[in-house]
DNA sequence: CTGAAAGCGCTTACAG
DNA sequence: CTGAAAGCGCTTACAG
């Protein structure tokens, strides 16, 4: 908030330098060289009277100048499939927040989910010269990760994982199974799956992660009783609807592996006379700040979203300073709320 | 996607240059100048072969290098109260397409609504050194507009409105005057109004609209039955249970400003033991996705965000551009859905 | 039609 | 402790 009055130009280093009658590489160095070179570069009462110019006359070196000299833009882009998808938005809140302490800037963009628009925004992150990239949309099948990773791009994964890069995102297969182990206890046999994706490893691990806990307690998971899905409310509502058109006795239970296709989902089962929270149960995922405070508060599986985020930023920067940069997974935790809190007999 | 392989250095307009044998002020001439300099800057057969060039070895200007001698970085600063929060998501959508549609990126932050953290932000994003702001989060009583004013910053506001700056924002007066003729209609006499935030224009507007509109139609609005309250679910859920507690018969009708605050009282009214869409009626705003999937669909107020974040990118643009910016007032439509599709007897 | 040169604001080896 | 200079990759007036 101090680079000059009315749009004048910015002060530079010369200006400062010549207003105390030294070479701007003598300023250069106090201001902006590390403690030891900064030390050896000027008497430290020379020092103290550049940085309190500096101050005075509100200095702030121009980024674009310093990126040409150092081939470093400290910036970062990142690619989510929707901003306005909170997950996403709250992970991009955990990055901001560590990039910006970390004096990087963030550019992001949404994809869509769309892998022709991720290799165009990837395009045009790489075109503004960011140091690297968080991609939190990574299809299981991407070819652009491979490209990227050929073309030594230094990027990470945020939110969605894939075996062969970095990434920082919630153990879903962890998710998946406390999901199980609730509803196995509270004597449900019957479920069905709103699964997400088939592209995205959160979808495919919360959904591994059920299925395997539930078949190793003894439950059956016959294929046509997980339903693949879009995120949103409406792909919530169609998986629903077409888990109750589905053939033989309706589930007592639905783990949906997102909030806001549960709420879809509860949407739809209200819709066919059914109460969640007394003749189904309604599992979701993420924990989003609307779970808990639904006219009937949902179960779901909270996974640390600003965390992630910001590991994201910790993993990418250790790439950048060539470091070794280990896959992060966090620990989700499951919130027991009124739509699955009641037991019912084993069938 | 073409910055040269393995990190090795981009191509340079010198590197092209070289190979044809030109002088690199040529180059420049044709790939990036206007059309008609580009025309007489080289004959269309030496054109044509820099343009060849270009694309086979993946030249993109750098643009740092550009900004520093054009003193313009083509980088928008958008600052919002927070990502998370869906409405600033879905306006940052549209930011986002038309700021790249018009060759600019967006560098986008979070302020939480917090004083403080807006004049940091801005700080940073000046300190980028971006062509221009804009703002998603002004308050009623902001010094900071005032400041980037006086100071010849280019600015314009989105989603909020500020009497003395150009801003992007829906017809919120005109919002709540919708849901006063809409609830009169059904025959509600006694309403309730959960007010939003008090420095935020959008609260202020709405509450505005639908009181002034509901006087003119010969209904009163006491002082206590406007609540103000934060913009989420948890504000929304307070307010209602203050609504509830005071004095007085219960109202039959609650407008919230805000569909996340509805949902939130929705759920405090269920508590309560009462029906929402049959005991009590319930108006939102924004009409975002939630609205109509929700177990019991949420009447809502439709605003164009996506359209919203567009106009403000052209305000943003006229500006620089140094043409008048005339503030947009985006026609807002009631959805009336099951929370207030019913009458009730006039009291 | 094409070239040569200055300069945007920095950083940093080199020199003293 | 301090300075002088080169150069990062562009744009654009000036010259021919």
């Amino acid at each position: 908030m101090n680079q000059g009055q009315r749009n004048q130009p910015a002060v530079t280093l010369k200006d400062l330098a010549d207003e105390l009658g030294l070479h701007l590489s003598t300023v250069s160095r106090v201001l902006h060289s590390r403690d030891d070179v900064a030390r050896r570069a000027a008497s430290s009462a020379t020092a103290q009277k550049v940085r309190e110019l500096a101050q005075l006359r509100g200095y702030s070196p121009d980024p674009q100048a310093t990126s040409l000299r150092t081939r470093r833009t400290r910036a970062i882009g990142v690619i989510v499939p929707r901003l306005s998808d909170i997950v996403l938005a709250t992970m991009y809140e955990g990055v901001e927040e560590t990039a910006a302490a970390n004096n990087y800037s963030t550019f992001v963009m949404n994809s869509h989910d769309d892998q022709d628009e991720q290799r165009r925004k990837a395009g045009i992150m790489l075109a503004r010269r960011v140091d690297g990239l968080i991609l939190g949309d990574v299809h299981a099948d991407s070819d652009l990760v491979h490209e990227l990773s050929s073309r030594g791009v230094p990027f990470v994964l945020m939110n969605r994982r894939h075996p062969q890069y970095p990434s920082s995102t919630c153990d879903d297969v962890v998710g998946g199974e406390l999901v199980a182990d609730h509803l196995w206890a509270q004597g449900h046999r019957r479920v069905a799956v709103i699964a997400g994706e088939t592209y995205a490893s959160t979808a495919l691990d919360r959904t591994g992660g059920f299925r395997k806990r539930w078949e190793a307690l003894g439950g059956t998971l016959p294929d046509e009783s997980v339903v693949w899905s879009h995120f949103d409310t409406e792909g919530g509502r169609e998986a629903a609807e077409q888990i109750m058109l589905a053939p033989g006795p309706v589930p007592t239970a639905i783990f949906a592996v997102n909030d806001f296709a549960a709420i879809g989902a509860m949407g739809a089962l209200r819709a066919a006379g059914l109460t969640v929270g007394k003749d189904i149960a309604v599992v979701g995922f993420n924990d989003t700040s609307l779970a808990a405070q639904l006219p009937i508060p949902l179960s779901s599986v909270r996974s640390p979203m600003m965390e992630i985020g910001r590991r994201a930023v910790g993993l990418l920067l250790n790439v950048l300073d060539h470091h070794s940069a280990e896959s992060q997974l966090l620990e989700p935790q499951l919130m027991v709320r009124e739509s699955s809190d009641f037991g019912v007999e084993g069938s």
